[in-house]
This record gives C-alpha cells, structure tokens and sequence, in this order.
DNA sequence: GACATTAGTCGCGGAAAGCGACTAATTAGG
DNA sequence: CCTAATTAGTCGCTTTCCGCGACTAATGTC
C-alpha cells in the first residue's frame, strides 16, 4: 500500500494480514433436520477434530470467487446461493493462524448429498462438535444471519430442489426459525406474496393425499408497503 | 500462516493482503437530512476529491477496535453505535490500494457535530461525490444494511440525542424509509411495543404546542411471537 | 370398507394497521 | 385580547391481517 502524503485526516500505518475465507455450508435433510458441512481437521493432534472448510485468499480472485471455489472444492460441484456473513478479526484462534477471516452462508439444494471418502461430513445444527472458537463464532454469526435475513432473501427456497410440496417448504421454514406454524396461515400469507407457482405435477410420498409441487417463481410486488415494525427491537 | 498437512481438504496457497476499514459516518441534520462524512482525500490530483474515512489495520488490533479507532480520529470523539457492513474484497479501486475492505456504519447521535478545519464535510445522502469505486460500493452496502436492518437494531434511536420528542423520532424514520408514515400508527406502534419512556421534560420549539420528551429505554418483549413474513420476498 | 395419514381449504373472531378528524397548547400578528 | 397558524397528541372507524379449529379430499393399510 502507498504512503498516503500528509494532507490525509488519518495515517495508515500499514501492515499485510492473512486472510482466509470460510464457509458455513447447509443443507436440509429431508426436511427434518438441518445439517452443516464440516472437514476432518489438518490439525495432527488428533484424527476427531472438525473444521469449518477454508481456504487463503489468491491472487487475483475476489472473496466471492474464493469462496465459490471452496464449496466446489468441498462439494465436487457448485451451488447456487452463496452470502458473505461477515468479517471476524479479532484474536479468537482460527485454525489456519489467520489474522482475519470472512464467512460466507453457502445454501445446498435439496438434501446433504453424499460426501467423498471420510474427509467431511454433515453434522445437525444442534449437535456440532467442537471447533477453533472464531469458527465457532462464525458458525453462530451464519445461524444468525440466517434468521434475521429469512424474510428479506429466498433462504427457505434455496435449501429445497428445484420443485417442492408446500409442506416440505413450511418444514424448511419451521427449521429456520424453530418453532411450529399454523399450516393454514402459513398458506396464506405464501399465495398473498406471489411467490410460487404451481406446477402440473403431484408426488405421492407413501401414504396420505399427493401433494402439488410447485416452483419457486416470485412476482412483482404490488405497490402496498407496509408501516414501521417495533417487533424486533424489544431487548436489542 | 504454517502449511497444512496434506490431510487437509483444502491446500491454503497461503498470501498476505492488505487490508484497509472503512467508515461510513451518518447523522441526522436536524432531523430533516441524512449526511454522511467525507474527508478530503490523500490523492494529489485535485484538491476537491473526497473519500470515506479509512485506515489500514494494525497489529494486535480487531477489527472493530480499528473502526472505533478511525471514529475517534475523524470526529475528535467516540460514539456509541459502530457496526459492520460486510467485507468488499472485488477488484474495484479503493484509495488506499488495498485488497481487501471492510466497511462499518457509525451513527453519530443529535445531528452532524462542526467538522474540524476543512479536511472533513458533512454530505446529504443524496448528492454525494464521486468517491473511489469501491467506497461507492461500500456507501450502498451501508445504506442498503441500514435499511435491512432498521426493525431489528435501534438505528434511528442511535442518530437521536438521549432525549427526544417522538416526532423527532419519527422523522428519523421517514428519512431511512424514503417515505412519510401516518402519525398515529406511528406512535401506536411505538408504544405497544415499550420502546420509549417519558421523561417529565418538554420542549417548546418555537410556534406550536410544546412536545414531551422521550428517552429509548426497551422494555422486555412480551412473549407474543409473529408468524412467517414473506412481505420482504418479492423480487428478491 | 373402516381407519390412519397427509394435503388442502373455509370461515370465524380477534388483533393490528391505515386514515381522517378531532382536541390541546403554544406563538405570531394584528 | 382575539384570531389564525402551527405543532403535538388522541380517538374511533374501517380494512386488512392473522391465529386457529374444523372441515373436505385423496391416498395407503389392514
């Protein structure tokens, strides 16, 4: 970095940090469980300890692609929906020593789909094992995201295949948040935002009525918007 | 960064980058105008270039130790909501040069203090100047997170002095939102969900009735939680 | 064919939100 | 003083939203 020359409010003292990108990949299993993706860690010392996937930073590559070549790398394939989290610098240990490190939210489709050899596995969100603490805090940063962002971005939808039964999206959705919702108000509020369309197929799952599979498929907005929410500030 | 053994999944091709943080300041112009702070910038190729305020890290500092840090450089004093944006790590310019950015938001309570001889200004919003590429993504992105996130952290309480009247308040609001809001349900929503306290001050502002004062003081939230939002989906 | 199981809808009652109109307290100007 | 202008604050009607139980529909199981 260049000396700035002296008229600038402030002097950088500068100094170069390693930089890696990790990334919280998930997926939904069946429906039921949520799921996170984790590597058998580098680290020696013993053969069951578990990271987040990471990687330094290139030449020549923004964060975003970095982060995209690490879910390929992981995965053998890319996905879709990948969100920056956020920056952790501070000194909790990461396992690469790095002085900095940025999380990304990577979305599966569709399920964990098998992973390759014992290198890593998919691990239910409430019961992961222990990892570096700023991966720990990067991990708590992503589910936190995850919750605050699920009304403003197409989380749910991007966790499910390409069509999708109503049900198994209220069950993405009572993962997300973790509690129940009514079925028919669920509904509701689903066909009012414009959001999905049907499809001309039915899928019948062993016993009960076939369910309707629909798409993701949002509309424009018509014009309402809606007033101030105080909801989510109590206690913030 | 120490090599990884060849156990690991990911091989880091490890490389030191430099890192700058970047602050977009913003108060509340008597409650009329947004503005941003801007300083003149280091480039010696025109005197009226402005940047956003920025600095590179340094060792043995967090992040949000090096935010709060530019903060106190730039406006002679701390404040007390600094938050962070996301990390723009893309090939855009940035002044420093730097290969990595991370942008916070810090809210400046009771309007825009005087600016300290001429290396700094206060900007509406609305008619910035042209500031490296990357600084302009990083004004977005601020604007765009403040936005994102006004019903969930107390954003327009933090650009407000510790007493206000409510339609100060108010004000504040119609400035982040880009829009005029019904004053009744405004306050009605306010005040179900125990966000304020009176105080037993009021304030004569010229013509018209005198207002009461108020002071953000969150009560607990009562259990009562709400369903499924997809408002926020469309188009997105 | 009775029953269990899952999908999908209807409609009631209460809560929340939009909105105009009202009252209240002050200053400005004759 | 008295009136008009201005800003603060509230009331109540109407509409929309939402939780929820109860219902119908279509399948598999025994």
């Amino acid at each position: 970095m260049p000396e700035r020359p002296s008229t600038s409010v402030l002097r950088p003292t500068s100094r170069r940090a390693a930089v890696t990108i990790d990334v919280v990949l998930l997926a939904a299993q069946q429906g039921r469980r949520l799921t996170m993706l984790l590597v058998r860690s580098g680290d020696a010392r013993s053969k069951e300890r578990w990271e987040l996937p990471w990687d330094g930073t290139r030449a020549d590559e923004t964060v975003d692609d970095a982060a995209a070549r690490i879910v390929r790398a992981v995965l053998g394939a890319p996905v879709a929906h990948v969100e920056q989290v956020a920056a952790f610098g501070d000194r909790r240990r990461h396992p690469g020593g790095s002085d900095l490190s940025i999380a990304f939210l990577a979305l599966v489709p569709g399920g964990a789909p098998g992973t390759i050899g014992g290198e890593s596995a998919w691990f239910p969100v409430e019961e992961l094992p222990p990892v570096p603490p700023r991966q720990r805090a990067m991990m708590d940063g992503a589910m936190e995201a995850i919750r605050a962002r699920l009304d403003q971005s197409p989380i749910a939808f991007r966790l499910l295949p390409p069509t999708f039964t109503l049900s198994q999206l209220q069950e993405v959705y009572e993962l997300l948040i973790g509690r129940r919702v009514h079925k028919a108000s669920f509904r509701r509020a689903l066909h009012a935002a414009w959001l999905v369309e049907p499809t001309d197929e039915w899928r019948s799952e062993g016993r009960g009525r076939p369910a309707q599979l629909f798409r993701f498929a949002p509309r424009k907005r018509r014009g309402g918007r809606r007033g101030v929410r105080f909801d989510g500030l109590a206690g913030a």
